[in-house]
DNA sequence: AGCATGCCTG
DNA sequence: CAGGCATGCT
């Protein structure tokens, strides 16, 4: 075992692709001797990330959802649309999404001016709270006038509908009262609309789960067939109403998988970005402080991964014997990539640029030869690496500027 | 005081 | 990944 004929690399042409891609600011890294073949035999550390992206989303998604459903419930609940249980989502023009119920100090001094723009002339003119009040309105109207529907045809005769109106007659304590443990044989049904309307932790965007589980019960239906028919259209018609407004308000608002998919993407042409460049390659994304601050987190994240890695990596080369720092190289078949690509191209549906394998691998052989050389005794002995990086950004292609580039992304 | 960085935690 | 906090510059 040679290790220190273990690795092969092509860097002087590293930067062929897209056009610009690669390019840029930073000048391209010093040319290397071409090596051998095969990837790094020693890199045999477990790869297993430590961090699994998947539970961010649900997380995401699971804490507006908690919100979006204090709103609609608190609007079914109460004939007035403004109630206090709504501020909340108007309230929160910083970081809203923190809607977990372990809510800590939140240090920021921000929560108090909406937005003032930052310093530089930057986004157009976007509305991003009054946009959600006009969907919670929309959704609210499109609501009541399904569960009109559906109340007349759950039934026909009863005309008289009770001392309130129908609209009122819809609120949850009315229901409750007329379903009285199936006297009528629509009840089941009835309350399982009042259910979806008002709780829409079992509606979302899942209604097939819904009607599966929680349609089926002891249907001791009687009516007509063409009316059953008819109340599951509208049933699902009311359905699909409250998932379409949910889905079109949690587009809206801030940061969402698609922009931190994209910006993972993005990682591979810049380690450092500035907020300028943020918001020159996020067009959608209307930018506040906290948006801008959440943003360079995530990219203060990805950084820390990304030199996590090089330095366990360079920490193996040296112990399985490595002694020469220009023979550590990241292909795209090598452990440390698979970490890589794992970390910031998950489902595999981007193609890593070469320049970034060449900023793997110097970020390697510096890690490589700070230890090697035992600077890593002085607490801050990486600083020097991280200021050499630093310099290294690629320039972006031009695509990364389009708002929906993570969409189209998934379909080539 | 106010905002940016970086480390390190959960 | 987001919080929290210590820190450093303005």
């Amino acid at each position: 075992m040679d290790p220190n004929s273990s690795v092969l690399s092509s860097p002087s042409r590293a930067c062929s692709r897209p056009a610009e891609s690669c390019v840029g600011g930073g000048r391209s890294p010093p040319p290397r001797e071409q090596g051998r073949d095969s990837s790094f035999p020693w890199s045999q550390v477990p790869s297993s990330s430590l961090t699994d992206p998947d539970w961010f989303w649900d997380e995401h998604i699971q804490a507006k959802r908690a919100r979006v459903e204090t709103i609609i419930r608190g609007m079914c609940l109460s004939p007035n649309p403004l109630v206090p249980g709504n501020t909340r989502a108007r309230d929160s023009p910083c970081c809203p999404e923190k809607t977990r119920e372990r809510k800590r100090k939140q240090s920021l001094p921000m929560q108090q001016n909406p937005l003032k723009p930052g310093p530089a002339g930057n986004h157009g003119s976007r509305k991003g709270a009054p946009h959600m009040k006009e969907q919670l309105q929309l959704l609210k109207q499109q609501l009541r006038h399904l569960q009109e529907h559906i109340l007349q045809a759950a039934e026909p005769r009863d005309t008289a509908q009770g001392p309130g109106s129908p609209e009122k007659g819809w609120g949850p304590h009315n229901v409750k009262q007329r379903n009285g443990y199936g006297s009528r044989p629509w009840a089941v049904d009835s309350d399982h609309h009042q259910r979806s309307g008002g709780d829409l932790s079992g509606v979302e965007k899942y209604p097939r789960e819904v009607s599966e589980v929680e349609y089926q019960p002891e249907e001791p239906m009687f009516l007509p067939s063409g009316t059953r028919a008819l109340l599951e259209i509208l049933r699902k018609e009311l359905i699909g109403a409250v998932s379409q407004a949910v889905d079109s308000i949690l587009q809206k608002e801030g940061l969402n998988p698609g922009h931190l998919k994209k910006a993972k993407l993005m990682f591979f042409f810049t380690r450092y970005p500035s907020s300028s460049l943020l918001k020159a390659y996020f067009p959608d994304v209307q930018f506040n402080r906290c948006i801008t601050s959440q943003m360079i987190k995530w990219f203060s994240n990805f950084r820390e991964f990304y030199y996590i890695q090089m330095e366990k990596f360079a920490r193996q080369a040296i112990s399985d014997g490595v002694t020469n720092p220009k023979m550590l190289v990241v292909l795209r078949d090598s452990e440390l990539f698979r970490a890589l690509n794992m970390h910031y191209n998950k489902g595999n549906d981007f193609e890593v640029p070469d320049c970034f394998l060449e900023i793997a691998s110097l970020t390697l052989q510096e890690f490589f030869r700070a230890v090697s050389m035992g600077k890593d005794s002085d607490p801050s002995w990486k600083k020097p690496i991280y200021k050499i990086i630093s310099k290294l950004d690629s320039d972006i292609p031009e695509i990364f500027k389009s708002s929906s580039y993570p969409q189209e992304l998934f379909r080539n």
